[in-house]
DNA sequence: GCTAACTTTTAGACGTACCTAAAACTGGTT
DNA sequence: AACCAGTTTTAGGTACGTCTAAAAGTTAGC
């Protein structure tokens, strides 16, 4: 009889077996965001994303590992296993559609959701993600505009880029806004008038990473680098 | 700088401090339900109804005592103090109205809320809470006949009694059915019209712990002590 | 190719929440 | 009053997820 099972299946395992993997969950997201950026994932940038020590994340990817959720080098790096991308992604389609119901459902702004969408995705049954789905007749994208994993683990392809990357004279629709980003720039963004779906024409980029000047519904935006950063846009 | 919170404060210091009580919100939710049958309540019996070892209830004990959340003295038993019981009642508060949500919004069956309203108390904002109250026009009970606290901590009370404690010819109404009888249990009340709000009038008592015989809308039922003994009524 | 700076891992500790097993206490009987 | 049965507490152990501090490994400059 083994302590622990071999391999965590898929999401009802929580209701199933009774064990509470909310810290499991917690850092397969991490990791699963992290390597869009780049992959390998080093246990540095996961103690950063997690708000950890480096020697705490260690500890917990030698554990994922154990657990066949994670392939796991020392000191080169660390990728999701097949395992351990289903339940990522199953977690974020359960933060994806928890937050787009807070939104449509129950009147919440849509930058005052992303942490109470942190608690609820890990104590989402099965049967009540499905009901969630199909009251909001089964989205694609949250509001933040990011893709909802389906079912079948499959992520819709966007080919985002920065704002900030694009040249004058470009135009381009808002695609996604990172959903940690904090609740003040959220907020900043939604005066501009910088939400997903809106498009926007790039007028002027100043040089040594100056303002850029945007055409947003006919109103000229001046917005920062930083800003700019934070906002992912498609080309059109 | 102590190294724990001296009392800990109603509800949002889960969100405040980052915590998770959730263990202790469980405790403290036991606690106030054995208190209402009676009190003060041995740790035995917080044992039993946590489905844990005694010696597990009595450390626990001693830890909600430190945290000034219970009165407790040894091989005497355990009273909640004005603290504990505000936080019992504000998880309470989120279960019933989880539950009834559940329900109400979202198109579950009575029967299969329990556990999933369990995971979910827990993990409730104060702005939550608040919206789910509205959509549901701030009830006072939920689907299992169960008095939602208010947010001042008042609970309507309803001098509920046992089905099996009534004698032949009363006439009654079911006011709730314990919510964690198990969903068999609860299905089996439903086919029977044994559903929060129905009328019915006692025929017959068979000694010996014998079954009742019921009349529920006309039509006669016959039921079990035990069964009986999970249904509580108002004599009307 | 050596060393300094940085990253990563290991080692040992702590608090939570559980366990098992043994000790201590309680209440009722003789 | 002493014992017995049952309850309750204590003592010591485990897994999880974090910490700090020290050791080990990697990378880059010279």
């Amino acid at each position: 009889m083994s302590p622990e099972i071999e391999t965590l299946s898929l999401g009802s395992s929580r209701q199933r077996d009774g064990l509470n993997h909310q810290a499991i969950e917690d850092y397969l997201k991490t990791i699963y965001g992290l390597e869009q950026e780049e992959s390998p994932v080093s246990t540095s940038r996961i103690a950063a994303a997690r708000e950890v020590k480096p020697g705490s994340a260690t500890s917990m990817v030698q554990r994922l590992h154990k657990l066949n959720l994670v392939n796991y080098e020392k000191h080169y790096g660390v990728t999701l296993t097949d395992a351990g991308r289903d339940i990522a992604l199953e977690v974020i389609r359960h933060h994806r559609l928890v937050e787009l119901y807070l939104i449509e459902a129950l009147g919440f702004g849509w930058d005052e959701v992303h942490e109470q969408a942190d608690l609820l995705e890990h104590v989402i049954s099965e049967k009540l993600e499905e009901r969630i789905a199909a009251a909001l007749n089964h989205p694609e994208f949250d509001p933040h505009g990011d893709p909802i994993p389906g079912k079948d683990g499959r992520v819709a392809d966007l080919q985002n880029l920065p704002l900030s990357n694009l040249g004058p004279g470009t135009r381009a629709v808002v695609s996604r806004i990172p959903d940690d980003a904090d609740g003040e720039m959220l907020r900043y963004l939604g005066s501009l008038g910088l939400t997903p779906g809106q498009e926007l024409v790039v007028c002027e980029v100043a040089p040594f990473d100056g303002p850029l000047t945007l055409d947003v519904d006919g109103a000229q935006q001046i917005v920062g680098r930083r800003v700019a950063g934070a906002v992912l846009v498609r080309r059109i």
